[in-house]
RNA sequence: GGGGCAGUAGUUCAGUUGGGAGAACGCCACGUUCGCAACGUGGAGGUCGCGGGUUCAACUCCCGCCUGCUCCA
């Protein structure tokens, strides 16, 4: 059975057992407390805590998953992955333990005909409920009580949990780990762990307390790759055609190919190309590392099996294995490439720039026959520079590794980081989430009304609902229509006011939970009840601003499509009444002339007025149009399009999905200039930019500064250039001129021969006054000056001098003591200075002579 | 979020307990030789990432910030 069929299979057993199917969402959730989506019941957690009901309360999907925890093991044995898809058919409040138990258990044995006498099931050892009902399917010599370790589920420390029941596939004995107590629930690859039943019932708060789920709910996943396995009668994941033809690919291009590390590039192969399809790049930092560090790991890998192939060639085959699954992936293949691409010319020049660390020491290396741990610590933390690679050139010289040492060092660093990690707080996160869910959806009106009347429904403040509120207070509030524009896609959330009779709020920030809106209000004077009638209004000229800025970031979109070509991604934006800011991927580099080409680009669609068109689309009729790109599952049944310039969106300028806020014609942007254009990662540029009064602000600023510079100057503003030029010219000149020139006095001092004191008028003539004598031959110079009721000096000394006692140093040394003005320098040369006060010229000479005396009187 | 390393001439970098900012390549001028190349001499080019502090004196030490690289969470 191929895994498209066996995915056909799955989902047609329960959508006709009438579950939802419900496509994969994005490896990269919505939740920020999560890293990537790690199993299939990551899209239904709202449902399950009972703040959004799952209608009809059964659903079916296969989640494409990430999890990395066990990254280690991948390629070590049969069944470890860091990119999987997960089975899943889940209930919020529908059917639980005995339907779920009974639908699992038919599709195994009828749907997919397994063996029966190969399938044991495990239940905790509290659920006396679970073990009845698998007794109905099985002898209880195959159903296995366990503890929480196997049959408690959670995700993470808090959230959805509850027993869990699973059932395992027996691979027979000769995959067994031999050791006596080797049975159902052991963790060798014998006992395949295959469809993981969840009956989530409590709701674990931050304290361990486990609070009661307001509805019992069904989350069951069990990994894609395991189930092939089983059912084709394989010993491995990396057997089936989910893997196979990665691992094949691999292999047949390597100079010494090794299970092991063939393995590991297949799984961070599959795994890389799913992020970063999802919009993931390889970064220093959060997901980004993640990726990175599989790339990096695949590319080790690559080195040890002498892989004739790039990594962004190998990962070739991932495209053609689910090219009917997701049909959108082929069509980023390139993008994908190219990420895998600049990332392994990133890690060969970390590694060179280790080998060369690694070679300058190798002096010391060799001598003691061992790469100290330090050292290997400090390349790995530092230069990125992997372990495995220091372990391998130690190998090939016979050195032994400095592992203790670099173990311990490791482990610090880490403790280190963990303990400063200060956890996300989501405190009345939950509570909001309830309010939102019981008010219902919240119908936004503001595209075309900045101002109407609405009811206040809820009240919210400090995370618990209230019935009112009064001046000075902030709450939370829900309306039942709204104007207001809340804070989505990258366009920032409107401001305005709610009014009515001795009442006045500002409305300071709008937020969305699910489709609720809350707007953020700070009361100005009266009070405000839930049931009121309010007068809500959107402050307009900053809406408009907003409006013209995100317009503008379609038009800039377009432009530089036109400009560099369609393999410009968006990677982020955000737009607000200042101004826009746009992040995108470009694989090359994007030269000045091309941005100014861009810019002309967006002012000419500006000044041909185009007509922007907002229309509502199904998805179904919204796929037809060529312009468009889509992505899995990001968007509902309805899409919003806006074109610019016509309303076909394969003739139109600009067609985007787009539900936010812009002008009727591009004419009303005014102008759009571009202010900022930097790299922001590799492969990754951002242009920030500004419109309408924020060029006239942009603008003013400049020639405020320009009117300000040319006022210290003393010139008309045409002028400052030259001016500037100038005044360049007169500071180098006079620089040169306090050097050179200056006047000096010098005398050889009586009874001292070739030792001259020299007196310049300014302290930076002192050092050339000095040099200059120096220079006549064999001598001893004291070179100072009093400038700026501070005493500055130089002394230099020939070796004769050196040699007879008379140093720099000992001479300053002894002119410190007496006058309190120090300096310090070598034999050679010494300088110093100090302010001074009561001396003079006469009584510093006096003091040098007085020192040059008791030097010679030693 | 925490740690490590780096930021010096157009470029690649050096700078040794704090004591006059350097090399190589490149650039300009002159010269030697001239098929090309080369060689010699001279020269221009630096707010030593930014801002504080310590000091007679900071590229160098301390504190803060910015940028890049990197490991960890």
């Amino acid at each position: 059975m191929t895994h498209e069929e066996l995915r056909k299979c799955f989902l047609d057993y329960f959508t006709e057992q009438g579950h939802m199917l419900y496509p994969s969402m994005s490896l990269v959730p919505d939740d920020p407390t999560l890293l990537f989506t790690t199993a299939g019941m990551v899209q239904f957690k709202d449902m399950f805590m009972g703040l959004v009901p799952m209608v009809p309360p059964k659903a079916v999907s296969i989640q494409k998953c990430v999890r990395t925890s066990d990254i280690e093991q991948v390629g070590r044995t049969a069944r470890h992955l860091t990119f999987f898809e997960m089975l899943g058919n889940f209930s919020a409040g529908g059917y639980f333990k005995e339907e779920a138990i009974r639908l699992a258990w038919e599709f195994f044995t009828r749907v997919l005909r397994l063996d029966e006498r190969k399938l044991y099931a495990t239940v905790h050892r509290d659920d006396g409920e679970a073990y009845k009902l698998w007794g109905k399917f099985l002898p209880p010599s195959k159903i296995v009580k366990l503890g929480n370790e196997d049959n408690f589920w959670e995700m993470g420390d808090t959230g959805p949990c509850g027993y869990c029941s699973e059932i395992i596939y027996d691979q027979g004995e000769s995959l067994s780990c031999g050791k006596k107590d080797c049975a159902p629930g052991c963790s060798c690859d014998r006992w395949l762990e295959v469809w993981n039943l969840v009956f989530t019932e409590f709701d674990k708060q931050k304290n361990g307390e486990l609070k009661k789920l307001k509805q019992k709910n069904i989350d069951t996943g069990m990994g894609l790759e395991r189930l092939l396995t089983v059912v084709n009668g394989l010993k491995s994941n990396y057997e089936t055609d989910l893997i196979k033809p990665i691992i094949d690919f691999v292999s047949s291009h390597s100079a010494a190919p090794d299970t092991v590390h063939v393995g590991r590039i297949a799984d961070h192969a599959r795994c890389s190309v799913f992020m970063i399809d999802d919009g993931v790049l390889p970064s220093n930092t959060g997901r980004g590392y993640i990726l990175r560090r599989l790339i990096r790991r695949a590319m080790v890998s690559a080195r040890k099996i002498r892989l004739k192939k790039p990594l962004c060639e190998a990962i070739s085959p991932v495209f053609d294995i689910f090219a009917k699954v997701y049909p959108f992936l082929a069509h980023n293949a390139p993008r994908i490439a190219m990420a895998v691409k600049s990332e392994e010319e990133r890690f060969e020049k970390a590694l060179e720039t280790g080998m060369g660390i690694l070679e300058s020491r190798m002096e010391e290396i060799r001598a003691a026959k061992s790469i100290p741990g330090e050292l290997c610590f400090d390349l790995y933390t530092t230069y990125g520079f992997p372990i495995e690679l220091i372990r391998d050139i130690a190998a090939s010289y016979s050195f032994s590794v400095g592992e203790d040492v670099f173990q311990k060092l490791i482990e610090e660093s880490r403790e280190k980081s963990r303990a400063s990690w200060t956890g996300s707080c989501e405190a009345s996160d939950a509570h909001i989430k309830a309010v939102a869910a019981s008010s219902g959806e919240t119908p936004f009106e503001g595209y075309d009304d900045i101002e109407l009347e609405a009811q206040v429904r809820k009240i919210v403040s400090g995370g618990n609902e209230v019935m009112s509120a009064s001046a000075q207070d902030e709450v939370l509030v829900v309306l039942d229509k709204t104007p207001f524009y809340a804070v989505s896609g990258g366009q920032a959330a409107d401001t305005g006011t709610l009014k009515k009779d001795g009442f006045l709020a500002r409305v300071t920030d709008v937020g969305c939970v699910s489709k609720t809106v809350l707007h953020r209000i700070k009361i100005i004077k009266g009070s405000l009840s839930a049931g009121d009638r309010v007068l809500s209004s959107v402050d307009e000229p900053r809406r408009r601003a907003v409006e013209r800025n995100h317009s503008a970031t379609h038009l800039l979109q377009a432009a530089l499509r036109c400009v560099i070509g369609g393999e410009v991604q968006q990677a982020g934006s955000a737009v607000d009444e200042n101004g826009l800011r746009f992040d995108f991927s470009i694989s090359g580099k994007i030269s000045p002339e091309e941005i100014n080409e861009v810019q002309r680009i967006v002012n000419t669609a500006v000044m041909d007025d185009l007509p922007v068109y907002k229309t509502e689309h199904s998805m179904e009729d919204a796929k037809k149009f060529k312009a468009l790109h889509f992505f899995d599952g990001k968007y509902g049944d309805v899409v919003r399009l806006v074109t610019m310039g016509s309303d076909d969106p394969d003739n139109a300028f600009s067609a985007e999905f787009c539900g936010g806020c812009h002008v009727s014609r591009t004419g009303q942007i005014g102008l759009f200039k571009i202010t900022s254009n930097k790299a922001l990662a590799q492969g990754i540029r951002r242009i920030e930019a500004v419109t309408g009064f924020g060029v006239m602000k942009d603008i003013t600023a400049k020639e405020e500064l320009l009117s300000a510079a040319a006022g210290k100057l003393k010139t008309p503003v045409n002028d400052i250039e030259k001016k500037i030029d100038k005044l360049l010219e007169e500071v180098k000149r006079k620089k040169k001129s306090e050097q050179a020139a200056g006047k000096t006095s010098c005398r050889e001092i009586k009874g001292f021969k070739n030792i001259f004191v020299c007196r310049a008028d300014r302290a930076a003539a002192v050092a050339s006054a000095a040099d200059e004598v120096f220079e006549r031959g064999n001598c001893l110079v004291f070179s100072y000056s009093i400038d700026g009721g501070k005493l500055a000096f130089v002394c230099k000394a020939s070796d004769t001098f050196i040699e007879k006692g008379f140093s720099a140093e000992k001479l300053v040394s002894l002119f410190s003591e007496s006058s309190g003005v120090r300096g310090g320098g070598s034999a050679k040369f010494v300088r110093g200075g100090g302010p001074v006060s009561g001396l003079d010229a006469a009584k510093i000479e006096k003091i040098l002579e007085d020192s040059l005396a008791r030097i010679q009187a030693e």
